[in-house]
DNA sequence: GCCGTTTTCGGCCCGACTGTTTTCAGTCG
């Protein structure tokens, strides 16, 4: 059972709590929704914390709820879930996916329309009916209520994937760019998901400061790549833009921004966590600002900057990478939050394939070392890496194989005499490989081939199903070899198409610790691999990371933004990162 | 049902929008 399934499991009893006595069990209700929400956000498979008997470990899961997880895993099914569910129709569950259609409303368009909805696609049967014009005439409900419904339907259906970072970055940038042309508008920040830099986005969320709150409503919602406005507000709006993404707008004036863009950057847990201390403190928070208590009176305090927010409530501004309630908030009331590293501070990119004719059965790049060297130099960089893929061996001999690591070699060794004698910027090109591990966890290129790189990279492009062990065991076998230096994108997952491979990570984790090997994150939007809880559990144990954009392209290369995005939100520093240091310090590493 | 730097009892985040209503329920983020 998957973590999205348990979440799933959870919420359907919460559910059922809310129609069975909602009053009652209302803070049960409450328990059992932060339970689903702490299971859809772990780290880690619940069903491997269930293993090692850690699941109560999770704040959200207590006694109760590990029990009947644990029943769950053990025969399948729990029977106090079953008990509360009792007497609600299976449909209403899949009807809840609606966008609009929550607990309640599933539940009575269920059991009014119960020889209507079939079993097999319940939101199809709804569909008919709303088209019938069935769903406008219940009490309660209208013909707006079923347009609505009709057109949550048809955007769950056509629901894309959640968008990866930078196409969300670049929808909002556009919108902050339209909006700022108007003069009313003081300013736009992007919001949410896309402001905290996450992987992927569901919504866009844009946040802007105004003295003509009702101006820039209006603006928004004529902006011209809309194809449809949701909801306007007098302080929010919402618009879908091309390929049904909705995007929102918070509309504030500049003297209580701060508290706005504070309070959509989220994360909903980071907010929560805060509001609850804030409590303790005597304060309330909003986004419209913070509420003190005076003479019994709740009084507003409005707040203009995030910085001043954070402020009030004796913390430090807390960069928005890290604001998911996972240590920021007692950081920032310490005073130890950590200083993140920053673009500006990548001396290097770690993986670039170029189109040397490598004989690979991957795929090769498409640009010279040529022109990467110049969009290198053009990035401020001081060394770099080529990283094609190793020769394939199906079709090479070991003979074959080290001739053409012995081709490349000398092309590159040209090239770094070509640097030498310019002396300016570009110091030094490394000769590397990014080699495949076998399933084994050998290494398809012989030993006498390994001797020619500067260091070599090796992951995982086959065999992503294998079991925990064998591939734990692939992984430390592959990095054990002198010459590897760095484990490339570590999961192999790919977002939206592809789960990573099952991995212990502690085992990995501890291996690299001690022999002293590097793991990548890999900028390749797609990838961004290490994914960044990993980054942090790396980070908190010592080992060092690298950052590499696999171009195989020279535009790839601009891809170390997102890369160092996912740096951050996993907390780390300068230090942590291993292409912040100058070459001599970088050549000095590599030798360890 | 969960949780603890005032607590193992007594709390539990805050507010917007929509639609169908004459004051609110449901849903969402």
């Amino acid at each position: 059972m998957t973590n999205l399934e348990i979440a799933e499991v959870l919420r359907h009893v919460a559910a059922s709590y809310k129609l069975k006595d909602e009053k009652k069990n209302r803070f049960k209700i409450i328990a059992y929704e932060r339970a689903s929400d702490a299971v859809e956000h772990l780290s880690s498979e619940a069903k491997d914390l269930w293993d090692d008997g850690k699941l109560k470990d999770v704040a959200g899961i207590g006694e109760s709820i590990a029990a009947h997880l644990d029943e769950i895993f053990r025969t399948g099914k729990s029977k106090h879930f079953s008990e509360v569910m009792k007497g609600l129709p299976e449909s209403m569950f899949e009807l809840m996916k609606v966008p609009g259609i929550g607990a309640k409303t599933a539940f009575r368009l269920s059991s009014k329309f119960k020889s209507k909805i079939s079993a097999s696609d319940p939101i199809g049967s709804l569909e008919k009916l709303a088209h019938k014009g069935e769903i406008a005439k219940l009490p309660g409900m209208g013909e707006d209520s079923q347009d609505a419904i009709l057109k949550s339907i048809k955007e769950v259906k056509g629901r894309t994937i959640r968008l990866l970072l930078p196409y969300a970055t670049q929808i909002a940038d556009e919108i902050i760019e339209y909006l700022l042309e108007a003069k009313f508008v003081k300013s736009a920040d992007a919001l949410g998901s896309v402001r905290r830099k996450a992987s992927t986005v569901g919504d866009v969320d844009i946040a802007c400061a105004t003295n003509y709150p009702k101006k820039a409503i209006e603006y928004f919602t004529s902006y011209p790549k809309a194809s449809r406005v949701l909801e306007k507000g007098e302080r929010t709006a919402g618009i879908v833009v091309a390929g049904g993404r909705q995007v929102d707008l918070m509309v504030e004036t500049p003297d209580a921004y701060g508290a706005l863009l504070q309070h959509f950057t989220g994360s909903k847990h980071h907010n929560i966590a805060l509001r609850e201390l804030a409590i303790k403190k005597g304060f309330s928070l909003s986004d419209y600002g913070i509420y003190i208590k005076k003479k019994g009176k709740k009084i507003l305090k409005k707040i203009p900057t995030e910085e001043e927010f954070y402020k009030f409530i004796d913390m430090d501004w807390i960069p928005p990478e890290l604001r998911e309630d996972m240590g920021e908030i007692e950081a920032a009331l310490n005073h130890t939050l950590p200083k993140l590293v920053d673009l500006s501070e990548i001396k290097g990119d770690l993986q670039i394939h170029s189109d040397f004719d490598i004989e690979t059965s991957h795929d090769i790049g498409e640009s010279t070392m040529f022109d990467l060297v110049a969009k290198a130099n053009e990035l401020g960089y001081e060394y770099i890496a080529f990283t094609e893929h190793n020769p394939s061996r199906g079709k090479h001999s070991d003979k074959q194989i080290i001739d053409i690591l012995k081709r490349k070699k000398e092309k590159i060794y040209k090239l770094n005499n070509e640097l030498r004698i310019k002396n300016k910027g570009l110091k030094r090109i490394f000769n590397s490989l990014e080699i495949d591990m076998l399933p084994s966890g050998k290494l398809p290129v012989p030993d006498e081939g390994l001797e020619l790189l500067d260091f070599a990279l090796v992951s995982i492009h086959s065999s992503f199903r294998q079991s925990r062990d064998e591939a734990t065991n692939r992984v430390i076998a592959a990095m054990s070899s002198p010459k590897v230096k760095i484990f490339a994108h570590p999961t192999g997952r790919k977002l939206g198409k592809r789960e990573g491979v099952d991995l212990n990570w502690e085992k990995i984790l501890e291996f690299c610790k001690s022999k002293n090997k590097w793991l990548e994150i890999n900028a390749e939007p797609m990838r961004l691999d290490l994914p960044d809880i990993l980054v942090k559990d790396a980070v908190n144990i010592g080992i060092k990371l690298t950052l590499g954009t696999d171009a195989h392209h020279v535009n790839g290369m601009d891809n170390m933004p997102w890369g160092v995005s996912v740096a951050r939100r996993g907390w780390a520093q300068i230090g942590d990162i291993v292409n912040t240091r100058s070459l001599e310090e970088f050549e000095r590493m590599l030798e360890l």
